[in-house]
DNA sequence: CACAATTTAATTGCATGCAATTTATGCCGT
DNA sequence: ACGGCATAAATTGCATGCAATTAAATTGTG
C-alpha cells in the first residue's frame, strides 16, 4: 500500500467496525422502543433469554462488559422489574442476576426482531453469516491479545 | 433455522457487531495513549489528515456523527491546539474545521499506528480487506434504509 | 421585499463504556 | 487462626453517542 494510504479513514478496519456497528445499532432503535429498552439492555436479556441465573462477572464475559457498565445497567431492569439481582449464597462476593416472570414474558414480543431488521436490509442472508462469522473469528483473536494468549 | 436460535446472541450479526468493534477500538487505546487522544479524537483526526478545512456537517457525515457528538469533541481537540474552529465567512451557519500546525504534525507521529495494530493480529491481510470491504457495503445498506433510499 | 421553511451548530438530557479505585469477601499458606 | 493475595461488585470520573430542542442564518416563494 503506498504511503501515506494507511492512513485514510476508509482503508481502515477499525473505522469500518466503529461505523458499522452503530449504524447497524440505530436500525434497532425504532423496534427496541417498543419495548422500552436500550440496545445494551437488550443484549443483555439475550443473554439472560440464553442463560438464566447467572453472576455479573459471567454476563460481563458473555458481552464484553466490565462492572462499571453493567451495574448501573442491571439496575435499570431492575427498576424496570425486568430481572433481580441477590447475592449468591455461597459466595458473597457475586451477585446472581435472574430474570423475572415479565422479564421471561418480554422474549415473545422480541423474538420477531431479529427477523424484521433483517427485512430491511437488502444483503443475503449467506452474507451475513460469513460475515458475522469472520467477526466473531476477529473478536477472539483480538480479545486473546489484549488479555493475553493464556486466558479463555 | 430453528425456533429460537435467532434471538441466540453468537448468532446475531449485531452483537458480533457491537462486540467487535469494542474490542477492537481497546487495542489502540495504549498506541493513542502515547499521543494524548482517544480514538473517537483519533478517527476525526484521520479525516482531517484526509481533508482539512471542512464544516462540522461534512465532517459528521464521514464519520457518521451529528453536533451532539462532534461539538464538545472539537472544542477538547481545539482545546488541545490541534485544530481550530472558525464560522465560515460565506454562511455563517457553518463552522469550518481546520488542523493547526501541531495537528498536522501529529500525523507524523500517527502514522505507524495501523500497522503497529494491524501486526499484533494474526490475521492475514487478505480477510482484513475482505472484512473491511464488506462492512462499508453492509454499513452503506443500512444508513441509505436509516435516511431514506434518497439520501447519498 | 416579507416570511415561512430549511439548514447548521450548539445545547440538554440520558445511557453507555471503560479505566482506576474502593469495598467486601473468599482463598491460601503457614 | 491469621495475614496477605486474589476476586467480584460497586463507585468515580471522564468521554462519548444520540435524540430532541433551540438559536441563528439562509433560502425559496409569492
Amino acid at each position: 500500500m503506498e504511503q501515506g494510504a494507511q492512513l485514510e479513514l476508509d482503508n481502515q478496519l477499525c473505522f469500518a467496525l466503529y461505523a458499522c456497528a452503530r449504524e447497524v445499532m440505530k436500525l434497532y432503535r425504532p423496534y427496541l422502543d417498543e419495548l422500552g429498552i436500550t440496545y445494551t439492555q437488550y443484549v443483555t436479556l439475550l443473554a439472560l433469554w440464553e442463560k438464566d441465573g447467572v453472576p455479573v462477572k459471567e454476563l460481563g464475559s458473555r458481552l464484553y462488559l466490565d462492572s462499571g457498565t453493567l451495574t448501573p445497567l442491571l439496575k435499570k431492569l431492575e427498576g424496570m422489574a425486568l430481572i433481580r439481582r441477590e447475592r449468591d449464597r455461597g459466595d458473597e462476593r457475586s451477585v446472581i442476576v435472574r430474570l423475572t416472570e415479565q422479564g421471561r414474558e418480554l422474549k415473545t414480543r422480541a423474538m420477531t426482531i431479529p427477523e424484521r431488521v433483517y427485512c430491511q436490509t437488502s444483503i443475503p442472508e449467506e452474507e451475513i453469516v460469513q460475515l458475522r462469522d469472520q467477526l466473531r473469528k476477529l473478536t477472539a483473536a483480538v480479545h486473546e491479545q489484549s488479555c493475553g494468549p493464556a486466558s479463555s
